[in-house]
DNA sequence: CGGCACCTCGAACTAACGATGGATGCCGGA
DNA sequence: TCCGGCATCCATCGTTAGTTCGAGGTGCCG
């Protein structure tokens, strides 16, 4: 019998995938959870396997959820749960300890299946975020410093370089000097097309 | 007896949707649908109320699905089911009939107590989206034209204004012309800054 | 210690952008 | 019918952004 914590915002959500699992009889939804804390709470009474949802509306997001979960020994899996693939959090919730990511879209068999791998410790990532892991490791080239990070945030804001320097306490030739640098490891020469590639990416926030 | 049809590309959500509607009885879910074009076919097929998803994956969106379902006389009540209320196909989809939007995190009592209204000719708009709609309609400066939001949309990708031009067959200068108005519509004065504020107001697709 | 990566700054130059102000034709609502 | 909004077009000019050099400072790690 696995042992299930559905961890989702939306009540919608969380019906369905408890209507999903009832049909399996060795999967058993012992728990819910609506925010990320109350997810980390629960996964501490006997839970096998957590269903986690990456975005909730308030509070403590899901990747920050999973690695408090995963700070403990023997803590239960926990799969990600998200609606696009494209989620930069997915990163995130892997390198925090998430034993793989499913998508709101999947087919219920999928779902199911990845559960029951899970239970059993493998690992379930899809071939896209396995290859974004590795690409994050090996070319160490295309991946933002904080600093330019920073930068690349409030140029998404819509703020000039002058605004920028300013805000960050930089003369406006060092923001220029980052922005430089972020148009060579994205491959762009503006920064509306660094902003458009750093969302394509998931260096940026969607919302 | 109201009986329901449920369009969403989500089998979770579908089964979440199933499962609460379940625990009434007055409320019986008919039908499923996983794409815009099965919610029209499926619409015809004796229901009383359409739950329609705005987002989805493949092919047509809820907006205009909701749009045809609607274009026949004794056609159901359509109820939009959307993740963000900032979302701005609720605008198109209330435009195209649809009696009322609920959110998807909505708890499930609103949820049902929507449906029974909407069932009753009543229509269900949160005070957010009424106020949008009056907006739009009173201050008329804050929408963008079609082909503003056209332009719009290329700047957000990264393109320059001459590239606009030449896929738009335009003049630079006619590009840089609805830039203007776009920024002073949206109250801005860059074009990054413009993209930012779009994507606030939902202007521009978020993925 | 000697790289190496990162952050910082300057200066001068070119290209792109944005502000301003004006102009035409077209269409739908008052 | 006339007016207003839309789309289209154009030129000029100051500002911003982006490029290309350069260089000094830190901290980390083998």
């Amino acid at each position: 019998m696995i042992r299930l914590l559905i961890a989702d915002d939306h009540p919608v959500v969380r019906a369905g995938l408890r209507a999903l699992f009832a049909t399996e009889p060795d999967l058993d939804v012992v728990a819910e959870a609506a925010t990320g804390e109350q997810a980390v709470e629960q996964s501490r009474a006997g839970v096998d396997i957590v269903l986690m949802d990456l975005q909730f509306g308030h509070g403590m997001q899901g990747a920050e959820a999973t690695r408090r979960i995963r700070e403990d020994p023997g803590a239960p899996y926990v799969l990600v749960l998200t609606n696009y693939d494209t989620d930069a959090d997915i990163l995130g919730a892997v390198e925090a300890g998430a034993a793989g990511y499913l998508l709101k879209d999947a087919p219920p068999v999928e779902l199911i299946a990845a559960v029951r791998a899970a239970a059993r410790g493998e690992s379930a990532l899809a071939p896209t975020v396995a290859g974004r892991l590795e690409a994050r490791q090996n070319s160490s080239g295309e991946t933002l410093t904080t600093r330019e990070a920073e930068v690349l945030s409030l140029v998404a804001d819509g703020r000039s370089n002058r605004d920028i320097a300013k805000s960050l306490f930089l003369s406006e030739a060092t923001v220029k000097s980052h922005l430089v640098h972020i148009f060579t490891k994205l491959q762009v020469s503006s920064r509306t097309a660094a902003v458009a590639s750093a969302r394509d990416r998931g260096y940026i926030r969607p919302a």
